[in-house]
DNA sequence: TTTCGTGATGTAAGCGCTTACATGTATAGG
DNA sequence: CCTATACATGTAAGCGCTTACATCACGAAA
């Protein structure tokens, strides 16, 4: 079948550890029996087996990325910013996408294993006490991004900060019954973010409304719009009625503009919407929303992660970046936007999001 | 660092043999010894080294997917497609990306070689002879999705059905002076678009007029928004200017919205715009399209894929699904829409695609 | 009792590479 | 001319598994 280094070695007439080291360090090698050697694969056609190589070199150079799921705005953006630093380096990338949620443990399990990455990438999965302490015994660095523990290395947004930021931004808008969609169960990340938004209300002096809390439930995924869409119709039957609401995730707020409009009620008259993600579906809806960075987060998790694999030993940190508040039509605070001139479909805040030191 | 068999062998008392037949197949395996060999791998907490299985075994359980490019909506749905009927089976998947367009090249030729994979998936990539030659020599199933080539395998959309049809409902529609937007240099798929549009105007018995075909540069990529935005314009300095167009993907066609309403003018009352594609975004927007059924490509690949590497010796198909027209608000045939008291985003046509036999 | 089959286990040869170490050869220094 | 040195190459032992084949023990059949 395939050519192997002995095929090559013997046409060549070296050993195999000579074919070895003019494939892998060339200048070991004197001129003459490199060219030969060089001819020789050239004529077999000669590739190398990789699952050879990385038994004998104990590393693969794969790096495993363990996501909840495959088709989302969010990862696709953080596998963008993956792929681009994986690019230049000599590391191919694995994925591992649970078919069910409880598989997840099956997956990372498997990303985890011996000789099958050299590290892992996890997004959006707080590893339990349990998992924690599996991933720091196996010697396989291990990044956390969106998702936090103190002991491993992460990269995440600041939720709650994003939550805060855009229940005051509502504040100011002067909305008065504002109310908030979250999932149940409630990931991590919707937790600081509801808690975000409970500190913009105390801090103005309003108190929490329990009723004006609504919860999507979480399947297939706790993020998704289906369920912004039914906790918006149930957030619709408060009386009074709230006149604004701040949704956990785009997709949830897609889903409850959905509901809005379908109610008959109008975006942002009756009720504004602000969300949280920025995705590209947001631009073309015209939320108003949270940036995550999240291609900036998938770049900074690789070069952390690759810096741990080249050099062992290096700190653990938690790193959090800001997120971004991008003004647009559903939160009904178009005028400045309007007045720089700008399409309703393009936000008015473009820069760059910005990191804390 | 992490046990191995040799570990497992010797408190357990066996050979190591036997070690890998309780983990592989226990029934050939007595009971007694059975239950003590686990009991060693559970204490010692064994995970298998994957690249020493693999190269045991001679083959690696990876899948291979080359893809021109990662974040993209309809690639993020093949994947789903790909994700799902992987998922059940013990199959994990490795994504090969060119750092640029050139290097694709590269990707394939790491994505084949020896050891890697079992198999690969091609996406968007229609093979050159001298790589068709190589992908038939080395005995690696690889099935083409979006492309074709006769002698390999091969799943994709009708493409220049797909064009006859965006134009047919244009001129259904009444337009008199249809454009259409494609790409330079022109991927296949595109060409095949363009094909069907002029062939739907020729048997309209109109003239295909060159000055209504723009085609927008390819970078960074064929189909990008950008260059669909800038085609626009182009065509919008026509005179007399075109009352549709045609676009050959979703995302020129959204580049070219966005051009048509600076230029002050309304999509469709000025100008109706047809895309191809149907990814969310288009929903969000409105767009009229042409649906491509691109999870459900991604699943019929990677069972076909599936089955090419389980037994060998199969025939090989090439299988084309008829693309489904989505009508919506940018080609101005809303009444039909609204008749049915659906909201604008929603599309009037949301039965599955149909598939030749 | 002998013979043979059967099932359980062990032995050892790979799988295709890498690499520490040994060996050999040419060159320069003495 | 001899030895020390550097450089080029070969030898062979892994890397951690799988598996064909050999061996062994045991009970059934003769």
């Amino acid at each position: 079948m395939a050519a192997t280094i002995y095929d090559i070695a013997e046409r060549a007439n070296v050993s195999t550890a000579t074919v070895s080291r003019v494939l892998n360090k060339p200048a070991e090698v004197s001129a003459s029996t490199r060219s030969r050697v060089l001819e020789a694969a050239q004529e077999l056609n000669y590739q190398p087996h990789a699952s050879a190589q990385n038994l004998a070199r104990q590393h693969t150079n794969y790096i495993a990325v363990v996501a909840p799921v495959v088709a989302n705005y969010f990862y696709m953006h953080v596998m963008r910013g993956i792929q681009h630093v994986l690019a230049d380096r000599e590391y191919d990338l694995m994925i591992h996408v649970p078919s069910h949620p409880e598989d997840i443990d099956k997956r990372l399990k498997s990303a985890i294993q011996p000789g099958r990455s050299d590290g892992v990438l996890l997004l959006s999965t707080p590893p339990n006490e349990s998992w924690a302490d599996r991933i720091k015994d196996v010697d396989r660095p291990t990044i956390l991004v969106d998702a936090y523990h103190p002991d491993i290395e992460s990269i995440a947004v600041d939720n709650e900060r994003g939550g805060y930021d855009a229940t005051r931004h509502l504040i100011g808008l002067g909305y008065e019954r504002i109310a908030h969609i979250t999932a149940d169960p409630e990931p991590p990340p919707a937790t600081q973010r509801r808690e975000g938004y409970e500190r913009a209300l105390r801090e103005a002096g309003r108190d929490v409304d329990p009723t004006l809390i609504a919860a999507s439930d979480a399947l297939p995924f706790a993020f998704a719009e289906k369920g912004g869409y039914q906790a918006m119709q149930t957030l619709l039957r408060r009386q009074p009625r709230p006149d604004a609401v701040f949704a956990a995730s785009d997709m949830q707020a897609l889903g409850a503009l959905d509901a809005v409009q379908e109610a008959g009620l109008s975006v942002p008259e009756d009720i504004a919407i602000v969300g949280f993600d920025d995705t590209d579906l947001s631009r073309f809806a015209g939320l108003t929303t949270l940036r995550q960075p999240a291609e900036a987060m998938g770049k900074r998790a690789t070069e952390a992660l690759l810096r741990h694999i080249e050099n062992a030993n290096q700190p653990v940190s938690n790193t959090v970046l800001a997120p971004q508040l991008v003004v647009r039509r559903t939160c009904g605070a178009e005028s400045s936007v309007a007045a720089n001139g700008q399409a309703p479909n393009k936000s008015s805040t473009a820069s760059e999001p910005t990191t804390p030191s």
